[in-house]
DNA sequence: GGCCAGGAAAAAG
DNA sequence: CTTTTTCATGGC
């Protein structure tokens, strides 16, 4: 076992594959905050106070089942890291983001989110996530939920417009307007990758990049590469036949770490980012 | 298939 | 202070 769990928190007892800052830093949420103790994370409508002190990770949250799942502590990162290090081109990633974990998040959540991400910058994304979730969750304590898909369906344009979503907001409207009639995220656990991208991209505002980062941390669906500007930047540092093709690249790397992609797209995406 | 508008704000110059 | 970039997509 990689954690012991106690009455009220969890400890993390494989730390060398569990750093916070990596797993919360490197692109696949957006509700946390840094605290003087570590960071607080908030997902769909539970909240974990993750403490981070000489050595001793501790997560105090009332849902201990619920982050034992979303901090992916079934996945042997032992393993996984050292198939991906026989890529001489990952090792320094891999030794750089050594402690990343792939978060399990609510599907819908990501939908709302990364439909949000696209050609945006993160400072803007939260503050926008922060709103519809002040507006329309259900508080908790001392935070708001992320909201149900019937509160979604009762948001109008106009809010969208009114928290600067900018021309995303008619892609919001009209993805929640689809969920549930033409798109069922809850069918989608049960299909092929392949298949959940088709459904995914049926949505308005969802492209491949957006699709393939609701499979990876939404549905756990790891053998997707989600490509952007900076995976771009990272494809055209190691081959020198540069490309811009985003779906190509993607396509490139999927076809060499088959269903490790997801983590090795998350190693070089947080080097790429914070170097 | 390639190009570019649409929105706002962070980041860079 | 002004310009460029920002975890892209849809429509022409």
């Amino acid at each position: 076992m990689n954690y012991i769990e106690y009455d009220d928190y969890i400890e993390v007892l494989d730390t060398k594959n569990f750093n916070i800052k990596q797993t919360l830093e490197c692109g696949q949420v957006f509700r946390f905050k840094v605290q003087d103790f570590g960071y607080t994370v908030y997902s769909l409508n539970h909240k974990a106070d993750i403490y981070c002190q000489n050595n001793t990770i501790k997560i105090f949250t009332k849902d201990k089942k619920y982050f034992i799942n979303y901090f992916d502590f079934c996945t042997n990162y032992d393993k996984i890291k050292s198939s991906l290090s026989v890529y001489h081109y990952l090792k320094p990633a891999i030794e750089f983001g050594s402690g990343i974990r792939i978060l399990r998040s609510n599907p819908l959540e990501m939908v709302i989110e990364f439909i949000i991400s696209q050609n945006n910058n993160i400072p803007r994304i939260k503050t926008i996530i922060e709103k519809i979730c002040e507006a329309y969750g259900e508080k908790i304590e001392d935070f708001y939920a992320f909201p149900t898909l019937e509160k979604l369906k009762s948001i109008p344009l106009e809010f969208f417009k009114s928290i600067k979503c900018g021309y995303r907001d008619k892609y919001l409207f009209e993805t929640i307007a689809m969920l549930n009639s033409e798109v069922f995220l809850d069918d989608l656990y049960d299909m092929s990758t392949e298949d959940a991208r088709k459904e995914l991209m049926k949505l308005k505002g969802v492209g491949r990049k957006v699709a393939d980062c609701i499979l990876l941390f939404g549905y756990h669906k790891t053998d997707v590469f989600p490509t952007d500007t900076w995976i771009v930047q990272a494809y055209n540092k190691i081959n020198k036949n540069c490309s811009n093709d985003a779906i190509k690249i993607s396509n490139y790397f999927t076809k060499i770490f088959g269903e490790l992609s997801g983590y090795a797209q998350q190693y070089l995406f947080y080097q790429m980012r914070e170097n």
